[in-house]
This record gives C-alpha cells, sequence and structure tokens, in this order.
DNA sequence: CCCCAACGTCGTCACTTGACGACTTATTGC
DNA sequence: GCAATAAGTCGTCAAGTGACGACGTTGGGG
C-alpha cells in the first residue's frame, strides 16, 4: 500500500505519464469478454485501493484503455463498482466450503485451525477487506443479506461442532449462539484488519496467532458453557 | 447513518435548499475559537459520514457558513482532517484511564466487564469508527504511533492482571502476549464494528454480549495457558 | 479482397471542487 | 460616534470529473 501523499485532493499521476501511447504502445484489441474481465479485475485492486471515489480516468489509465472504453461495458460508474462487489466481494464466499467443518472424525480443534487458516488467506484478503469496508462506510446497501446469511450459518456449524466435541449446552437464545461465535470470528476478522488494513509493524505471524485463538476459544467455551444435561 | 444512494457521485443536495440565507437566517457573528470550534465538531460529524473526499462546500453549507470561510481558519482541507483527527480519534483516548483495571481489591472479571463497556461506549462509538477507517483506509499515517502505544499498554495491563489472578503463566515472547489481549480486545472492536458499521438487525444488545466475551476470554486464558510455575 | 461490425480513441460538455482575492458588515475600544 | 479590526460573503479560477456523440481502425467471414 503506497503512501497516498494528497489523496484528499487524490490528484492523477498522469501528468507526468503524459500520452506516449500510439507511439510505444498501443492497446492490443481483445475480445469483448476477455476485455470485461481485465478491467473488472484491474478495478478491484484499483478501488480496494483508492476507495469508491477514485477516477474512472485513473482507472483506464492503469488499465492502459481510454476511459471512454470503460462506457462500452458498463452503463456508468455505480455499475462498474457493483460488478466489482459481486466478483470480488461476494464471489470469494463461494469457495468457503464447510464440509470439513463438519468433519466429526478429525478433532474440532485441527477443524477450526485449517477453517481459519484458509479463510484468513483465502477470504481475508487486503484487497477483500479493504472493499468491504469501503462498501460498508459507504452503506452502499449492496448484498449484506447474502453474505450475512452464509456467515450466520457457518458461525451456527462452528458453534455447534465445538459445543457438541466439548459437551456443552448452548444458549437458548440463538442469536446468542451466534455471538458466540463471533467472539472467535471477530477476533480473527479483526486480526486480519489490524494486519492488512491498520500497518502492523513486525508483529507475530497469522498462522501462530490463529491456533492460540481458536485454543482460547475452545477453552472459553468449556469454562464458560454448562455441560450438556444429558 | 442515512442511505447515501448516489454517493459514488456524491453529489450535494443543496441543489433544493437554494440560497435563501440572508433572508431568513443570517450567519450570527460568533468569535474565533468559538467558530473554530463549532466547525471542528460539524466537520468530525460530517468526515465521518460522508468520508475524507467529501467536499468543503457541503461541509460549509451543514455549518451554516460560506465555504470561503473555512479557509479563515484551516490553510486548506488536509489542515482542517488533521485537526478533526486529533480532536476525535486521538482525543478519546486521554479520557481513558487504566487505573481501575489495576485494582485489585475487585474481580479481574468485574474490571474488565466495567472497562469494555465504558470502552465500547465511550471511545467505540460510530463516529470514532467511521473517522478510523476512514482514515486507515486512506492511510493518512496520523498518529499512528500514539494510539498503538497506548493499547499496547492497555493490552499489556489486561493480560497481566487476568494471568495474575487466574495463577497463570504468560507466554514468553511479549508479542504474543500482546495478541492475546487482542483475542478480547479484536473481539469487542469487531462487535463495535459489526453494530455501528455494518448495519446488524436485532442484534442482542452489547451490555449482554461483552460480559460474554470476557467470560470466555478468562475462561480461555485458565484452559489455554500453564499455571505459574512456582 | 473487401467490408462491416466490433474494438477503440478524441474531444467535449456540464458540473464539481479546492482555493483565494476583493469586498461588505458588524463589534469594540476610545 | 467612529475608525480600526475582525467576521463573513461573493464571485471566480483552474483543475478535475462522469458521461457520451462522433469518429478512427482492424480482422475475419462472405
Amino acid at each position: 500500500m503506497k503512501a497516498k501523499s494528497t489523496l484528499l485532493t487524490e490528484r492523477r499521476r498522469g501528468t507526468a505519464a503524459k500520452k506516449k501511447r500510439s507511439a510505444d504502445r498501443v492497446t492490443p484489441r481483445l475480445p469483448h469478454a476477455i476485455r470485461r474481465a481485465q478491467i473488472l479485475s484491474q478495478a478491484a485492486e484499483f478501488f480496494a485501493e483508492y476507495g469508491l471515489t477514485a477516477q474512472t480516468r485513473a482507472l483506464a489509465e492503469v488499465c492502459g484503455i481510454s476511459q471512454r472504453l470503460l462506457y462500452r461495458f458498463f452503463p456508468n460508474k455505480a455499475a462498474l463498482i457493483e460488478e466489482v462487489y459481486k466478483a470480488e466481494i461476494a464471489g470469494p464466499f463461494k469457495a468457503v466450503w464447510f464440509a470439513d467443518l463438519c468433519n466429526r472424525g478429525r478433532p474440532v480443534e485441527d477443524r477450526l485451525n485449517v477453517f481459519y487458516g484458509a479463510y484468513y488467506d483465502q477470504v481475508l484478503t487486503q484487497r477483500w477487506l479493504r472493499l468491504f469496508l469501503y462498501a460498508s462506510l459507504a452503506d452502499v446497501g449492496m448484498a449484506p443479506a447474502y453474505i450475512s446469511a452464509i456467515i450466520t450459518h457457518m458461525l451456527e456449524v462452528i458453534v455447534q461442532e465445538s459445543a457438541y466435541e466439548l459437551g456443552l449446552a448452548l444458549p437458548e437464545d440463538k442469536a446468542l449462539g451466534h455471538e458466540l461465535g463471533w467472539a472467535l470470528h471477530g477476533a480473527i476478522s479483526h486480526l486480519a484488519i489490524r494486519r492488512r488494513i491498520y500497518s502492523n509493524t513486525n508483529p507475530p505471524p497469522a498462522a501462530a496467532v490463529i491456533p492460540m485463538y481458536v485454543r482460547v476459544f475452545l477453552a472459553g467455551l468449556q469454562g464458560a458453557l454448562a455441560p450438556t444435561p444429558k
């Protein structure tokens, strides 16, 4: 993440680059779908870095195309951002699979370690976090229902599996059960935010911290919940 | 948090308001310091809501003054934001006092409940969170050292007090001890983010969730750390 | 071979936006 | 009262900005 110096003015850095195009590097012609995909990919990176208010001209520049071309693919900036959001925020969640979380052949601690190791690496990336935070702050009401449904389900599985293995009774109130799951999920999400949004100098590696959180969480459940009545 | 509809274009809503000024409500004249304070206060609310890229004209409008007047108090927008940051982000931390955290006359669970109850209500406000996130995303490198020093100290106290009361040995690695504290601190911070940034429909009240997290944390320490050698 | 449809750019419009010189108006000390 | 001083506004400049009509360019099918 480069220092954005002014950033409030958000000056484009094109001034120096001039337009040496047409001389040294003509834009290669690509079929519609390819170019569109390329734009979406770069747009994700771009908006994650500079925020959703960053300019289309600067985006076009990093894509190596004219600004006008963006409007051949998306009717306006908002639609472009919407597509980016769908692909980059909602998308990664499809990859998350819970199958292994329910595999009672392995200790729940292992399952959680593996799951959150992957979740931290594959979902809570810097790009994902930045886009998600920018979108949340702008309260673009984009598909929160979809994501929150998945997470809720995830938390339910995690809490149930943990309670099952430890022989513990979950709270009556289902919502309170979710909040219990959030104790771990929130700690790990916040770990990702600390590491990837706030700049943290030389911290212990996440691979060491996550298992610690899992241990504390499981031991915490054991100490804080009553055993299964039987 | 009102829906910001377009937001990407961030159109000012002044269009309808017209300039009925000078007829119905002349700006009262205020001494320099007063007006300055008033601007800072409104600016905090304003930038927290619309982000650091929001326009000075719109800010002036909510302040009920001309845009030009802003420049009598601050040389430029960046300086204004800097002042807001100092007052609203760094400021609240001065109020946080650790005295009670070290009061061994009371159980550490009580101390943590009280402390984090107050922290959640007084520091992790919506305004604070939004400003902090906007500033972090923009990686305005503003005074992170100051805040992170305070938090580090806070975590140290919390972990030490907890370990002391429970008769537990902390990890050799000091940084790992901090991460342990972050398990609770992060869970609560993330709770605040969920409640106040992401919109969460009808969740259990924080006053019920925080003590639960504290319980899980303390029980977790007990289960995850070795007892004091001696 | 050639032509036309898809790919891509130029230039521009209307509006925004940070910044500020020049000006007007209210207090206040004498 | 009355000037000096501070509070406040008007209007404008220059650089952005989203959007788009009109125009160039290229490659593959008839």
